[in-house]
DNA sequence: CAGCTGCTTGGCTATATTGCCAAGTATGCA
DNA sequence: TGCATACTTGGCAATATAGCCAAGCAGCTG
């Protein structure tokens, strides 16, 4: 593994590691609906702001979101729609994994 | 956020976490050309095989990959090939996220 | 200016992840 | 059977992550 090698890899896992948490991706998700503050982000994930205040950061540190202060709120908004797109193939991944098991499991017994 | 779809995104959050490693992107990467043996994995990587053992367990966990023991080898390979996919998303964020942080420099000095 | 709301940051503890070494298991071969 | 190779697992120390509370900051509003 060369060094730019690693270099690639490492901002690839960043920005995955980013996205691989519940609250955050419940935020992705509503993001690509509409922008939202972070009161409104805070009553849907059930946690205390401060704490979805630092996932939003971790999310904008990866270059997922990008924030806009108006007056006393702060708005999030996507700064990648296509992030969104994968989902279809994690659902395949999650829908096809019980069939696989079952699969692993025959194998065994043969 | 209720619980149904509190599982939902913790499954969801599952698989990217376990992709959200460099070493363990790099064996998804390679696994995508052809499967290989976990010998040939560690030598890629450059780690200790105990480690990539347990980076792959931790992919075949994820439903990402499956195994397959050929006499003294064993031999990984994709499960779900639409993984890859994703990346040239990944890699608009990525490519994008300099001129956006010159845009937030902008901001900042008006 | 005082006080409120919305948000961020610091600090802490609990928990999870990473990676190495050492030890264990399974297969192949002399 | 004995030894080598390929791999996995246990255990440990270092580091990172998550979430809460408390404190701070910024922008409204009275």
């Amino acid at each position: 593994m060369d060094e730019k090698q690693k270099k690639r890899l490492d901002a690839r896992a960043k920005v995955l590691k980013a996205m691989a948490h519940p609250s955050r991706l419940l935020v992705l998700e509503e993001l690509e609906k509409q922008e939202r503050c972070v009161c409104e982000l805070t009553e849907m994930i059930g946690a205390d702001m401060s704490t979805v205040s630092k996932h939003l950061s971790v999310l904008k540190q990866a270059g997922l979101v990008i924030d806009d202060k108006r007056g006393n709120q702060v708005y999030y908004q996507l700064r990648v729609p296509c992030i969104l797109n994968f989902f279809d193939c994690v659902e395949t991944v999650l829908q096809t994994q019980h069939r696989e098991h079952a699969d692993t499991l025959s194998v065994v017994n043969r």
